[in-house]
DNA sequence: CGACTCGTACGATAGGCATCGTAGTACGGC
DNA sequence: GCCGTACTACGATGCCTATCGTACGAGTCG
């Protein structure tokens, strides 16, 4: 009730300082991530992990979310039972101008090549 | 002996539209291999393998080059004993407009930043 | 309280991969 | 032809990781 910081349990999240390049890289080279993120930056706000609709069991979806935190491409913050997933898309465009915006299009471009 | 234009031995290398954007942020999360690529961009024309003094044996350099080249990132081409090494840029801008500049520009603030 | 939903933790498994060392092939020069 | 240089092929090794299933903890609602 009333208004706790947010929610009891908080979660580790890499420091401007410590996300490394290769480490976001690693993290969207996987088809499963990349579409997650995609899905991110397209929402107006953040999303539930259970709103995704993954072809693969749900121990596995909390790993990729894990991956994408640890390498501060994602925010994740609890809220009631459901975890909310946002990208950190202004901390990364700090950190790495135009490279998000790059990707995410690069990542748009191909999806549009391979549905025609 | 034929008439292979340039020498005998051609190497594989994907197609444009066999090139995976999975693939180049692969293959561009492993920091040799983020080195090697911005060694190339930053050099007027092609490098051979020998040129690049890397903290690994010949073997694995020959396996980082060779990632490199199956992921669509660059062009080999063999001349006598020595093995020349491209970006494919041109292509990599057609195919994804701005990310390599986009990675590149980020891989060298963080250099700058690793390096103060 | 009890049931239900959301997500986690843990262990297992199978495949991928960065690395090495050694032995070998291709090419150019003597 | 012979040697040296440049790179490769192959096998081994140890680590990382994507995946699963099951059992559990945290929170919400009746």
């Amino acid at each position: 009730m009333s208004s706790p910081a947010v929610s009891s349990r908080d979660l580790p999240h890499p420091a401007l300082d410590e996300i490394r390049l290769e480490g976001v890289l690693h993290a969207l080279s996987d088809p499963m991530r990349l579409r997650i993120v995609r899905e991110l930056a397209g929402a107006p706000g953040d999303l539930s992990c259970s709103h995704f609709d993954l072809p693969v069991t749900k121990s596995t979806t909390t790993h990729h979310f894990r991956v994408l935190r640890e390498s501060g491409v994602i925010r994740q913050v609890y809220r009631g039972t459901a975890k909310m997933n946002g990208l950190r898309r202004d901390e990364l465009d700090e950190l790495f101008p135009g490279l998000m915006g790059a990707l995410l299009a690069a990542a748009a471009r191909q999806a549009a090549r391979l549905d025609d």
